[in-house]
RNA sequence: GGAGAGAUGGCUGAGUGGUCGAAGGCGCGCGACUGGAAAUCGCGUGUACCCUCAAAAAAGGGUACCGAGGGUUCAAAUCCCUCUCUCUCCGCCA
């Protein structure tokens, strides 16, 4: 949520923040003309409100000297029922003010490339050349069901589709990438591992800017008013929602495994074999509550980390600074890094990386003191993902797809393994 | 799931219809005292929004906030209803 004073204050500033996100500025005016309504019901209002108190006061005096209040008592009557109508008024503009506030996406930062699509967001770097083969490479999911890790098809029968059941080296390779990458965050990068829920309530989901515009994207626990969480990013955050904290807090780090939960609503058709895109995929989160002047130095340490997990499994990447067009709602700047898929033959994202400045720290109300006695501030948050296991996963499988159907494990992981080093039908169902 | 108790400011803890943004204490800040400190004393110490004035800040005025939402009343921390959360006991359960 952007500050309702800097859109009053600076509306062409942010009408021109939508145009280049191409988006429409309907809300942006609807705001403009509702925030005036409000503020005119408010101040006639208060006026009452004020009339109301004073002469209250003097109802009690009247009443103490035994003296008579009927008059004043039957002017007040009206004005309460005055007051009472106006306040329907009011509770009406304000909650439709909300729901347009809450729908106007973040300020995008002024190091963010202009663009018209997905087209125009900008490689930064790249780490690797994609993987060469001297023989015909498979896809993630001929490979795994080769080897009988990957079944799709009894996900589809328990479940539906877009599921999937892990079997034996499978399942035993995400839960080793899901620890592997903890580890690597929590005793090399300083992140504090929380494990949270996997549902929470809406006010969560509004903190973070996945409600109320976004409902059709998640998933809602019926007879509830619970959502399963699509990102850790959304318990973990909220954390320190309604909270003032000590400046001796910050920064804070936080690494989470969460699985996720998306309804993948409008991505009919795409992706629709394989792990790429999942109704429930594991992530591991990475959660940063900063002072505002360090965010943006947060971020880019913050995208390191994330490379550091590709790096040490040795998966090529690159790196991409997100353009205006394909920024997220909620952030102000954002990195997204891309692992090389041979099945697809291109880069496939595999981490956001964003800075999201103020604007959940404002809907959650997440602030903190900067000094003994000075006002609180609004913090900043950031959140990335260090990264995703199902596409990590998916990109061990193809990347490192030996000519016999087989799967090398990168060194780095094979600790978490249990010392395996390849996955052959032999040894898939992990059995000694 | 059943029974009971509770939710008040940074913390603690009073307050059962009007003089309550809210006693007292603790903490914190400023000042006095002191060579310096402790102790003591004095003063101060929430947030949001609106208006005035302004480039802004500050200042002044106002409104709201005692878990949340609704109701009664001229007037609600206080009375009524609904909900949420916490604690205790019982039941159930991984």
């Amino acid at each position: 949520m952007l500050d309702p004073k800097r859109i009053r204050n600076n509306p062409d500033v942010i009408r021109e923040s939508l145009i280049k996100r191409n988006e429409s500025t309907e809300n942006l005016d609807r705001f403009l003309e509702l925030d005036e309504k409000r503020r005119g019901i408010l101040t006639e209002l208060e006026k009452l409100k004020n009339l109301r108190n004073s002469e209250s006061e003097e109802i009690a005096r009247l009443k103490k000297e035994g003296k008579d209040a009927g008059v004043k008592i039957e002017e007040m009557r009206e004005v309460s029922d005055k007051i009472k109508s106006m306040e329907a008024d009011l509770g009406e503009v304000e909650g439709e003010l909300n729901l347009v506030l809450m729908s106007i996406p973040n300020v995008p930062h002024s190091s963010v490339p202009v663009g018209k699509s997905d087209e125009d967001n900008v490689e930064v770097r790249r780490w690797a050349d994609p993987t060469k083969f001297n023989f015909e490479p498979k896809a993630h999911w001929d490979i795994g069901e080769n080897l009988g890790i990957l079944d799709f098809a009894t996900a589809s029968k328990v479940t539906g589709s877009r599921f999937v059941f892990l079997r034996g080296l499978g399942a035993r390779l995400e839960m080793a990438l899901i620890n592997f990458m903890l580890t690597l965050h929590t005793t090399k990068h300083g992140y504090v591992e929380v494990f949270p829920p996997f549902m929470v309530h809406r006010h969560s989901m509004e903190g973070t800017g996945q409600l109320p515009k976004f409902e059709e994207d998640a998933f809602k626990v019926a007879g509830t008013d619970y959502f399963l969480i699509p990102t850790a990013e959304v318990p973990v955050t909220n954390m320190y929602r309604e909270q003032i904290l000590d400046k001796s807090d910050l920064p804070i780090y936080h690494v989470a495994y969460s699985a996720c939960f998306r309804s993948e609503a409008g991505s009919a058709g795409r992706d629709t074999r394989g792990l790429i895109r999942q109704h429930q995929f594991n992530k591991v989160e990475m959660v940063k509550i900063v002072e505002p002047e360090t965010s943006y130095d947060e971020l880019e340490k913050m995208v390191n980390d994330a490379e550091d997990v590709l790096q040490t499994l040795g998966i090529p990447y690159r790196v991409v600074a997100i353009s205006t067009a394909d920024l997220g709602f909620t952030a102000a700047k954002k990195y997204d890094l891309e692992i090389w898929m041979p099945s697809y033959g291109r880069y496939v994202e595999i981490s956001s990386c964003s800075n999201c400045e103020d604007f959940q720290a404002r809907r959650a109300d997440m602030k903190y003191r900067p000094g003994q006695g000075e006002k609180a501030r609004y913090v900043h948050t950031l959140n990335g993902s260090g990264v995703a296991v199902g596409r990590t996963t998916a990109a061990i499988l193809e990347n490192y797809q030996q000519p016999d159907g087989s799967v090398l494990i990168p060194e780095a992981l094979r600790p978490f393994m249990g010392g395996i080093d390849r996955i052959t039908k032999g040894n898939a169902m992990g059995r000694r």
